[in-house]
DNA sequence: GATGAATGAGCTTTCATTCAT
DNA sequence: GATGAATGAAAGCTCATTCAT
């Protein structure tokens, strides 16, 4: 990857992350990235393409965050991960995931990340902890973290995350 | 308001909900509603307006909903009420909440429907049964069903509602 | 149809009669008809809907041409007056039938104006005059009809077009 | 002339020929030939100066079809020949010559291939004939093969050639 | 000689909006 | 109130061409 088509890709994410992907307009990417607006096409081909790149590069970025919970073998500890999740999101990723998490609503073939092994694990976890109903079990965690992760990428610091975080952990017994 | 301002109205409503607000266009909308493109434009305006139409009439919807609730005095009851709010979203005003919810992600401007109050009762709710941290506990539960929102509005049907929100219930010593 | 149009169309016959379909841009045809850009495509859909357009109405003038042709029973009277049909081309219709030479060459999807009925015909008229091998007749007369169309569309009044015509009729014997 | 040269060159004038001028790009070019899409400027300096370069080639091709018949003596035989030629088009040249009679319609500037002397050897044949007008024979004869061309190049195949030329030559008692 | 990144102008098309009727 | 013709700006995209390597 050429210097400038990172510099597009990155504009292109803080746009469509800030303004929506049908808002953002491809001139204003280019002037975003200083980049003529042909170039966009020639390495993505389209608007959409563009969208996709910053999906796959985001997915890789995913499995780094998903790979080492599979691996974990202590029930606790891999929920304990889980719910940390949301949490941990960092400043520079979160332009990204401020992207997927809106894209959802806009069409349904924006699934790309999945965490479907994840939520797997999840429920062996709660079955090996004793818990009656893993598999309700697992959708409410499902819930409350997408809830934690739209409240922390819409109005982050309005809350405190180390406090709410604690508080869900000892909801689990994890602390 | 006339029988063709409704028509606008509710195409606009199903198309915004579907396809995005930028997604659509005015033109589509006039043509689901059978009605001529200068008339939407006549009666609000703005393609903006036409949205702030929706919101309002949503808005007053919302209120019926919470209103209720803001009179009931046993704390256990009001919890209860609150949690099952998601769980009883009519097939009606589906879409008018998948718009909300999409609107979230797209520009902070769109607050439109303000729970504000409603999460202070619930609070104090939390106080009076003796919760040790009440101010985190309705964090964690407008997260909660924040993501229950999310999920019946997004992949409706793929879960068992009765015994999700059953379930929800019982961690809160509901039923 | 509005008087803009009738422009248009008349703009866009001109144009792509001159500069070839792929060579005239819309923005041309528009300022040449003294017309918004946009208001080629509310009417007309396409930059190929607009050359559709221009294409069915030729169509019906060619009919006209036609029609009348194949109401003649004597085989003599017939084959002049398909003779004469190249050589007759109005001014007004010139800029038509240019395109639409031109565009035989462009795609196979622009065949628009058939003439089969009519060749039809003349081939009974050959049969009715003797003719040995009718079916050539038709096939030699049809090319040269072609290429006299071809020489008076491109390099007209480069020669006599009373003395070429009255040649070719001697030939068949129909003066 | 390299490889790629040629290659390109090949390429270039299928596309032509196929799509016409304006509608082939200079991309599709250079993927149909396997090579970069600044070789071609680098080579040919133009999109036009792409197009100069077949029709030079183009017209050597079909010096050599003229000059033999320059040197012809017996009349009659030499007229033989003329007719034929259209019929006689191998299918290495079809595309060459699709490409010529394309673009008469296009530009008037691209008339590169000349065939006055020809002609002039025509009208002296007629004349030794014995044609009363042997002027407007030769136009007639230009039209003939003029649609002839066109229809071979066009519809090849759709008509037995053999039997046409043949007719044809009756016509002129050139068998 | 050859590549491929890069450009900028121009293309077709869409869209929100206005206005005469 | 309602239509539909009309606009003009901006959208996404293509294309011939240049240039550093």
């Amino acid at each position: 990857m050429t210097e400038k088509q990172i510099k597009i890709l990155g504009s292109a994410l803080e746009l469509f992350a800030e303004e929506g992907f049908q808002g953002t307009s491809t001139s204003k990417i280019a002037k975003a990235a200083g980049v003529s607006e042909g170039l966009i096409f020639r390495h993505f081909k389209n608007k959409e393409g563009l969208l996709n790149a910053i999906l796959v590069q985001g997915q890789s970025m995913a499995i780094t965050y998903i790979s080492p919970l599979m691996e974990m073998t202590d029930p606790k500890e891999m929920l304990s991960a889980i719910i940390s999740m949301p949490f941990q999101i960092e400043e520079t990723e979160h332009k990204f995931w401020r992207l997927l998490y809106a894209l959802k609503w806009q069409q349904q073939k924006y699934n790309s990340v999945s965490f479907d092994a994840m939520w797997e694990k999840a429920q062996q976890a709660f079955k090996d902890l004793g818990y009656s109903d893993p598999k309700a079990e697992v959708i409410i965690l499902e819930m409350l973290l997408d809830g934690a992760a739209t409240v922390i990428l819409l109005k982050d610091e309005q809350f405190n995350k180390v406090k709410t975080l604690n508080a869900i952990k000892t909801k689990y017994n994890l602390d």
